[in-house]
DNA sequence: AACCTGACTTCGG
DNA sequence: TCCGAAGCCAGGT
């Protein structure tokens, strides 16, 4: 991972977003690349999350695919991701998704 | 410099 | 409605 440049960066604006998705809420990764300034960044999002989602403390969990899934692979996160999710009282039907009509979250202040 | 890979999205069959 | 292929942006090799 490279030095951030500054906080106008696409790197930079993607954190910002994802820290402001609030407990109980989910965002999905196309909708955080279209609040960055690049609708069509969203494999950026995944790869930022991946590589400083514990370093920033960044709600990862919160950020899932466009079908309201988790993107993650059983025993490689998605256990987990599940269940920090469903503490925040998030349920998943029968298909493993989640409403995102009621659990998406929407920006109220641009970043 | 070229090619591969990825916690994605979208469109066409 | 479901599945596969193509498109996209960046980092890694």
């Amino acid at each position: 991972m490279k030095n951030p440049e500054g906080p106008s960066s696409f790197y930079e604006r993607v954190k910002q977003i994802i820290k402001q998705i609030p407990y109980g809420k989910v965002a999905t990764y196309g909708q955080i690349a279209f609040y960055a300034g690049s609708s069509r960044a969203a494999r950026q999002v995944a790869w930022v999350l991946h590589s400083s989602s514990e370093r920033d403390n960044l709600p990862w969990h919160r950020v899932i695919n466009g079908k309201g899934k988790i993107s993650l692979k059983p025993s490689l996160g998605y256990e987990l991701q599940r269940s920090l999710l469903e503490a925040e009282g998030i349920v998943f039907d029968e298909a493993a998704q989640v409403d995102l009509n009621r659990y998406g979250f929407r920006m109220h202040k641009p970043v």
